[in-house]
RNA sequence: GGAGGAGUACCCAAGUCCGGCUGAAGGGAUCGGUCUUGAAAACCGACAGGGGCUUCACGGCUCGCGGGGGUUCGAAUCCCUCCUCCUCCGCCA
């Protein structure tokens, strides 16, 4: 959500920063109005609120004192219907407003790169080497099928199309990258581990911005508002919601694993096959609740924590800052981490690490104060991927396949699979 | 799922039966001060925070006693509804 004020004093400069986002923006029009309802309603229900709360007090003397106050509250009845009346008409207005608040999207940083497409997203470095083996580079699903590793077929009889069965030494795989990265945040990066719900509710899954706009994209449970993550962002981030933080308590990181649900709406079509796009996956998070003036520090600081991982399984990656067009809804600046993958020939999205300002503190309630008396401002939050771990899977059978079929396992990996050097 | 109980400010807690100087007693914590070589103790003092509207500003107004709604001139106090927590029973990983 957009600060209102800034909103109000600065409406052009805001709506030609919007503009480069690519969306509709002309529900944006009315705000001006709507605002100016909303503050002359105001102004009238609290004068009459104040006339009615001072005869008020005026009707309870002169009852003490055994006087007559019919006349008063004849009066007073009908203010208070002239109140109800208003009350009504601002809480509609003020309805109107929010709902239009929370489908406006974030301001973009102004070192973002403007741009129409994807295809203006800008490179901002590339780490390791693609290698080019002498023999047929399979896709992850044939390796991983041939190895017994992943068995889509049941899981779309068990379940239905986009879930996938690890057996054996994939489900091992899976688990040993999730600890890895796990224990590289928690113990060299210096975050605080959590363990999330898997689910949330409405007013969570609003705060960072995934409703009301994107409802279409999460799954929901029947006959509960309740919602599946389709991150561990959402639940994390939430934590704070509705919080004062102390200066003291900030920055504050965690790491969180969990599965994430997407229900993938709009990409039919769209990588079916593999690990690439399923309905669930699990994903280590990263989450930072910092002060504003840290914000953009912190997000190269997330961006190379992902990043770490990468380089330590020597996947080869390059980072992408994502164009106006490309940003998302709630992000103020995002990288795109893409990690090579032969099957597609190119680079593919891994991780996302984003800078939301204020955005999301602004929806959730997540504030701090500099100091005891102090104001309470908003605090910034960021968070990426760190990383989606079915791709990372998909990335290592692919990166890492041998002329056989058989799979190389990333050293720093091995300890976490039995001591084993070789899928196969 | 069944039966009870409870949600008041940073924490504890009075007030709720019988609506009106309760914008909320009291205690603890915290902060400032006196005393002390320093600290503790004791004593004195401060302590509703937050959102919104308005003002150049000082300030003013308004809403806040779990959330929402209702009754009333007036609600922490009465009514409805939802949420959360606790206890017991049942079921269950």
């Amino acid at each position: 959500m957009l600060d209102v004020k800034i909103l109000r004093n600065q409406f052009e400069e805001v709506k030609a920063k919007l503009k480069y986002r690519g969306e509709d923006l002309s529900d944006l029009d009315k705000f001006e109005d709507l605002d100016q309802l909303r503050r002359s309603l105001i102004a009238e229900t609290e004068e009459l609120k104040a006339k009615r709360n001072e005869v008020s007090k005026e009707i309870a003397v002169r009852k003490k004192a055994k006087q007559d106050a019919d006349e008063m509250i004849k009066e007073m009845r009908a203010v208070g219907d002239e109140i109800k009346e208003k009350d009504v008409k601002l809480n509609e207005v003020e309805e109107e407003l929010s709902n239009l608040l929370l489908t406006i999207p974030n301001i973009p940083h102004e070192s973002t790169p403007v741009g129409e497409t994807e295809d203006d997203n800008v490179e901002v470095r590339q780490w390791g080497v693609v290698k080019t083996p002498d023999f047929e580079q399979k896709a992850h699903w044939d390796l991983a099928t041939e190895l017994g590793l992943l068995d889509f077929e049941r899981a779309a009889k068990v379940t239905g199309s986009r879930f996938v069965f690890y057996k054996g030494l994939g489900a091992r795989l899976e688990r040993a990258l999730l600890n890895f990265m796990m224990d590289l945040h928690a113990d060299e990066h210096g975050y605080e581990e959590m363990l999330p719900p898997y689910m949330v509710n409405r007013t969570s899954m609003t705060g960072t911005g995934q409703l009301p706009k994107f409802e279409e994209d999460a799954f929901k449970i029947e006959d509960w508002d309740y919602f599946l993550v389709p991150t561990a962002e959402v639940p994390v981030t939430n934590y704070y919601r509705d919080d004062i933080l102390s200066v003291r308590d900030l920055p504050q990181k965690f790491v969180a694993y969990s599965a994430s649900f997407r229900s993938e709406a709009g990409s039919a079509g769209r990588d079916t096959r593999g690990l690439i796009r399923q309905h669930q996956f699990n994903k280590v998070e990263l989450v930072h609740f910092v002060k504003p003036e840290d914000s953009y520090q912190v997000l190269e600081e997330l961006t190379g924590h992902a990043e770490k991982v990468l380089q330590l399984l020597e996947l080869p990656y390059r980072v992408m800052s994502m164009c106006t067009a490309d940003l998302g809804f709630t992000a103020a600046k995002k990288y795109d981490i893409e990690v090579w993958m032969p099957s597609n020939d190119t680079y593919r999205e891994i991780s996302s690490c984003s800078n939301f300002e204020a955005f999301q503190a602004r929806r959730a309630g997540i504030r701090f104060r500099r100091e005891e008396k102090a104001k309470p401002e908003f605090v910034h939050t960021l968070n990426g991927s760190g990383l989606a771990i079915g791709r990372t899977v998909a990335a290592i059978l692919e990166n890492n396949q041998n002329a056989d079929g058989s799979i190389n396992i990333p050293t720093v990996l091995q300890p976490y699979m039995g001591g084993k050097t070789v899928i196969k």
